[in-house]
DNA sequence: AATATTTGGTTTATAAAATAAACTAATTTA
DNA sequence: TAAATTAGTTTATTTTATAAACCAAATATT
């Protein structure tokens, strides 16, 4: 009945990126950030974990002389995410 | 954007406590372990939390001779979960 | 009748997470 | 040239979730 919610996008700010990643072909670090409002060392974290996953993936440049890390979203964080949200419709729906 | 995600309902087995009570009048402390699959000890401290926090009522009594916990949920509860609820779309429904 | 098991929990300990604070290295700006 | 900003990472701290250990009463077993 109530379905086990993947951990690693039951987080809010995990899933904040994601939400975001899913529906832009990419975003850089200092995007999530403003869109989220995380502070950078808690962003660099979760975005670490969400790569690891293989739920994203990540690209470490220089924008000009400045570092630039791309995100963007992966097939297999499109169904993760989207098996989460259907999960999470288990724990919403109850009421009607 | 992204809402503050009520860090209270925003945990799996508390958000699964509050579903199953939202579509009831009142379930006792056997029926939520076994729907929601959860240990004594967690759900114990769980529904501590949610007691604490206004969300949901306690009552602690005796069947026969065994111990018997009901919870029901409060107005304060339903309109937390609701909000939460509202909240998490935010998070959802990018992808249109 | 004594012992083991089950029921309905609570308390305590542990492992994992989220988050912020401190730091780095390069770059502007004053 | 010193101070502040940018774009991050690493490390430390606080919270959390969760399970393990425990307790008291009831029921079943030998």
């Amino acid at each position: 009945m109530f379905e086990e919610l993947d951990p690693l996008l039951h987080s809010q700010l995990r899933l904040a990126v994601m939400s975001i990643l899913i529906s832009v072909d990419e975003a850089d670090f200092v995007y999530l950030k403003e869109q989220t409002g995380a502070t950078a060392g808690n962003l660099s974290v979760q975005i670490e974990k969400l790569k690891e996953a293989g739920y994203i993936g990540v690209n470490k440049s220089f924008r000009g002389k400045m570092p630039c890390t791309v995100c963007s979203i992966t097939k297999k964080g499109i169904s993760a995410f989207e098996a989460y949200t259907r999960a999470l419709q288990g724990y919403l729906g109850k009421k009607n």
